[in-house]
DNA sequence: ACTTCGATCAAACGTTCGTTTTAATGTTAG
DNA sequence: CTAACATTAAAACGAACGTTTGATCGAAGT
């Protein structure tokens, strides 16, 4: 119900009209959210354009020309709200470098600026909320080559700054380590967020109970809240944990042959 | 490329003329296991029964003959996997408790069981491989409604008896807070399965380079045992690791503002 | 030998997909 | 007023989708 009440147009040029930006239609960003609403609840592949034009209420050529494509507007739908986001978390990884004059940071501090910018996004009915938060974590298992080469680009940098950032962090774990735990995080998260209604099914419907009423947006704001103060932890005991003892392969440094090989009937 | 030659047809029935069960032809296991492979690429909307029939080298009208129609041909392709995946789960688990003798089981063993009996399927191309580990981990995100009921009743059982044996292993942990994280277990494992070249380009390849060559088989398995003993540390330490300290809202009670973090850890 | 019946086949069904085209609209500048 | 422009509207495009149909084949059954 009030599926589409909750749209909320800015309307900037209403109180500024000297915005030389009168080319930006709202017909834009309303296929925007309309799209990422969608693209959450069904999926890219299963949601048509014409499901997301009709909902949006506007022409079904408007899309192709305001994106050029359905795909161009995935991307674009990612884009809007990972520029943000990636940005806050490399600025907010400076600053604590910054303030911490050339020491290596502890890891709940990276942990935090990483996964808890993130989490504050869900919090944010204008970011996007947990609608956006729960299709990012469904779109990052899509194995559309177009969505991952987005995403590759998108987040190299923070990636990559994050990983040395751990790396220090962590002096005395194996850097192949890190990167593995890094990988587990992610996945908690992403499947922590995306699967609060798939998993939810499968751990029994508990999750449910805590997270309040099925309302629009005040009960994703409390489940993004409280899904912080349970992930934390759970990351940062995962992140610490005792290393495997390996009886062999620390690192790939011979040119290891694979083992039983045999003729490849392939 | 050789794409199709690496079917290996059993041909049970050519050394067993005796077998009764000539009606199961291998055009259906042949469907089977070329739609494992095929929705695991592509995903399940992106992938067409052309596609899956000219693959498999039957007809096109083969699928809807022998299992009635597209989704019940992915339904299929879980359930011959997770039928016996489900039941190994819930022996080993029987057996833990039986040699405990009512004693509480450790949560390593109760995690081993759990995940290990998953990845050891990783290891063994004739349950699937690490082609249907991908694929499960994939799905398990995707909205669509069949699916969602679906696993919702091939986990039900398992995942309540797992659940009670955590209670039981872990008594001075609330109970809600061992449903979250054991939903965080289950999104760190799925994502580190599913993500093997999703996250693997966002983590900057280097578990690639870890998992050796890209051959077909060896390749799989061997990724499959590092990924065992990558993971269950973490999923261990993750689990055990200390409680979050509520200053408020067990429950949700006031419109808190974001909490000033900057604790200290370790 | 004829029937029966499950399995496979080619061909077509009607629908829906993403995209394009062409015309009409409303707004802005000269 | 008009020319230019960006946007929206309606209609259609060809292709691909999942599914169904009716014929054909081949090996039992009586």
């Amino acid at each position: 119900m009030t599926s589409i009440s909750s749209v909320q147009i800015r309307y900037s040029w209403a109180s500024d009209p000297m915005s030389d930006q009168k080319t930006t239609s709202d017909t834009r960003e309303r296929i925007l959210d309309v799209a990422e609403r969608l693209f959450m609840e069904n999926g890219y592949e299963a949601t048509s354009m014409r499901t997301i034009t009709s909902a949006a209420e506007v022409n079904l050529a408007a899309v192709n020309y305001h994106f050029g494509s359905k795909e161009a507007l995935l991307c674009e739908v990612f884009r809007r709200r990972l520029a943000w986001l990636n940005q806050q978390r490399l600025q907010a990884l400076d600053e604590l470098e910054a303030q911490a004059a050339g020491a290596p940071l502890k890891p709940s501090q990276i942990l935090e600026a990483f996964f808890g910018t993130l989490l504050r996004m869900g919090e944010d009915p204008s970011l996007g909320g947990m609608t956006f938060l729960r299709l990012l974590g469904r779109t990052l298992t899509e194995p559309a080559e177009f969505i991952r080469t987005f995403f590759a680009g998108e987040y190299a940098q923070v990636i990559d700054r994050y990983k040395l950032a751990l790396f220090r962090a962590l002096p005395d774990v194996p850097k192949a380590e890190i990167v593995w735990r890094l990988h587990f995080m992610l996945g908690a998260m992403s499947y922590a967020i995306a699967g609060t209604d798939v998993l939810q099914v499968v751990t029994g419907c508990e999750l449910g109970d805590l997270a309040g009423e099925s309302a629009d947006d005040p009960g994703d704001t409390a489940l993004a809240r409280r899904l912080a103060q349970r992930l934390m932890p759970f990351l940062l005991g995962g992140l610490r944990a005792p290393l495997p003892q390996f009886h062999e392969l620390p690192f790939p440094s011979p040119p290891t042959p694979p083992p039983r090989g045999g003729r490849g009937d392939s």
